[in-house]
RNA sequence: UGGGGUGUAGCCAAGCGGUAAGGCAGCGGGUUUUGAUCCCGUCAUGCGAAGGUUCGAAUCCUUCCACCCCAGCCA
């Protein structure tokens, strides 16, 4: 009678990507693997510590990684970890947890290391002297504002630095002298010497290392100085020997940066750096900032409510690592700015659940409904209990036999929804598939029923609604001239698990709520969460797990709030509702 | 004429000189003890625009237009 399935029994991945046609990095690849360019294929996953994971970096992730497991590759997971001011221990582990969950596995083995940019700063150390000893880096005691009016703007040349022509000798006292943190932060730099005049601005000679006089999260007080982005990321692929590093649009006048150094450098090996566009989703916000803001000035629960797009707000919510896996797999992947509706992210969710949610039945809004003639029930009516109880079987899914059934207690008092039921005689059987005065209905797994009368209180607001059960109909249709106009769910009244009910709709209300001048915060919606107490739900919920999602039939699919379930009363959040047609057309 | 990138349906996205795949959304219908699922059908004489090459162009050429990114000692 329990719900709960086992984790390997899940119908397997639909959009495993192998019937779709290749994206442009998958074409490269397979020309790659195939003109014997490579033999194996190794991808990385570099988020920098600074902050919790996000959907758009669910989109890498899938790449990354399912770029390695498709074509019998290798993709490490490397921490890009060479600014401490911004890092974290404690994003760090939420980024191994998230990847984790997403069901990848990084390296060659299963107890592979996870990769840390830091662990290779004496090698960068080395290479920086490799650069000035060929005359082709040098230190730079402008001050950023100088260096920033050196730098020319976008339309103009720059023009040299007057430290560019320092003597080999003197640079590396200088640099020795950077290193031994004889200057203070911002004093000097070490920089490559390019060209000035580039019209790509990232070779105007970039800025290699830079003093950050800051204990790091891996390397302690080892250093002071710290390597930039440009000058350690092509270098950690090398030494990792990544083949096809991908990574965002943005990082495309990088290019020919990364590629400079790996040709000025004895590195071992060559990689590739290619570049996607990264996702976007209309009503969302996925910058890392905005995030932070959101939680820093409690707009919501913390980086892991149920209404962030981040990994662990949508684990928590009840999204499923294979509905993100697929809706990855089917948004493709391009160079094109693009803006998906998270119109699809709801899909994968709806679909993913379809197929695996186990079904129950939970009444939101309870109305009591007594059924008069409930001794006509039928002959396998129990009073084991004290309580006359008839207890009928509802599959675990209706459509996957093998996760069994679900015996429910149908009583004598049992509670429906209050909007499934209206005294409105007048709404045809089209317009209405519910219960109402007079009609006839099926309770799910149980009788066909008819409305008999109703009791209200002072306010004239119904309490009760007094019905009849049509005999042998359990399994069976009614006699003729007793067709009920639908099937509502329904939960006994004396047999159930109290509960809370989380309710979420999307964070903002604008479709582009961070677009131009736009301040996102104007464009929160006030109902994205409404938390429904007293509902009741079917007694096998009583066993619901953590991470094990349900489909409230007819309401749509929920799972266990890690947070805010006690013992004594369950918390559901609702992950998504069920697709609704009826809603548009009325 | 700074440099780089991108334009195929409401939203994603195939297409790689041979006559516009697929998915989401929508619409119409069928099945249904979930207004769900599932099934069937429908949805671009048109590929940012204009010229050109060709028997044939979304694909090649030319010009133009629109949008995105770049002037952190962030990544």
């Amino acid at each position: 009678m329990t719900t709960n399935i086992p984790s390997n029994n899940e119908k397997p991945n639909k959009a495993s990507g192998q019937d779709r046609p290749l994206n442009f990095l998958e074409q490269i690849i397979t020309k790659d693997l195939q003109e014997g360019k490579h033999s194996q294929i190794v991808t990385r996953f570099p988020p920098e510590p600074n902050g919790y994971l996000h959907i758009g970096h669910a989109k890498s992730i899938c790449l990354n990684f399912g770029l390695a497991e498709r074509f019998g590759g290798v993709c490490n997971l490397r921490f890009d970890d060479t600014n401490p001011a911004k890092e974290d221990q404690e994003y760090i582990d939420s980024i191994i947890e998230d990847v984790k969950w997403l069901g990848f596995q990084w390296g060659q083995e299963s107890n592979a290391e996870v990769k840390f940019a830091s662990k290779y700063f004496d090698q960068f150390y080395e290479w920086a002297l490799h650069l000035i000893h060929d005359n082709k880096a040098y230190v730079c005691h402008l001050s950023p504002d100088e260096a920033r009016q050196y730098r020319g703007t976008l339309k103009e040349p720059g023009k040299n630095s007057p430290y560019r022509d320092r003597s080999k000798e003197e640079n590396l006292a200088e640099f020795e002298k950077m290193r031994a943190g004889e200057y203070d932060e911002g004093a000097c730099v070490l920089r490559a010497k390019i060209d000035m005049a580039a019209p790509n601005i990232n070779l105007r000679d970039p800025i290699l290392y830079r003093i950050r006089k800051q204990s790091h999260h891996q390397t302690g007080d080892q250093w002071c100085i710290y390597p930039t982005y440009d000058f350690a990321h092509g270098q950690e692929d090398a030494i990792e020997g990544i083949t096809h590093s991908i990574c965002t649009l943005e990082f495309a006048d990088h290019r020919p940066l990364y590629e400079w150094f790996i040709e000025n450098l004895p590195v071992p090996s060559q990689p590739t750096q290619y570049e996607f566009a990264r996702l976007q989703l209309n009503y969302t916000v996925t910058s890392k900032r905005k995030l932070k803001q959101l939680v820093d000035e409690g707009h919501v629960d913390g980086w892991d409510d149920p209404r962030m797009p981040t990994i662990s707000g949508m684990r928590r919510r009840g999204y499923t690592p294979r509905a993100l896996r697929n809706f990855c797999d089917i948004i493709g992947v391009t160079k094109s700015d693009s803006q998906v509706d998270v119109g699809m992210l709801e899909y994968a969710v709806r679909d993913d659940l379809n197929d695996n949610a186990p079904r129950a039945m939970c009444v939101l809004q309870p109305l009591k409904l007594v059924i008069t003639n409930f001794d006509e029930a039928g002959d396998g009516v129990e009073s084991s209990g004290g309580e006359p109880t008839l207890w009928v079987t509802q599959p675990g899914h209706p459509n996957r036999p093998e996760l069994g059934e679900r015996k429910l207690p149908f009583t004598k008092e049992v509670y429906i929804e209050r909007g499934d039921f209206t005294e409105d005689t007048s709404l045809s059987r089209k317009k209405f598939k519910r219960l109402v005065s007079g009609d006839y209905v099926r309770l799910r797994g149980a009788h066909v029923i008819k409305a008999e009368r109703v009791e209200k209180d002072e306010a004239g607001e119904i309490t009760e609604v007094h019905c009849t059960l049509v005999p042998n109909t359990v399994g069976a249709n009614p006699p003729e001239g007793m067709k009920p106009r639908g099937v509502i769910h329904w939960v006994s009244a004396t047999q159930h698990v109290n509960c809370q009910v989380r309710l979420y709709d999307r964070l903002f209300n604008d479709d582009a709520p961070d677009a131009g001048e736009k301040n996102f915060l104007d464009f929160i919606n006030p109902d994205s969460l409404t938390i429904v107490d007293g509902a009741k739900a079917e007694l096998s919920l009583r066993d619901a797990q953590l991470e094990q999602s349900y489909q409230f039939e007819r309401e749509g699919y929920f799972t266990l709030d890690r947070r805010y379930s006690t013992e004594t009363l369950p918390v559901f959040n609702r992950a998504i509702g069920l697709k609704d047609t009826w809603a548009n057309k009325v």
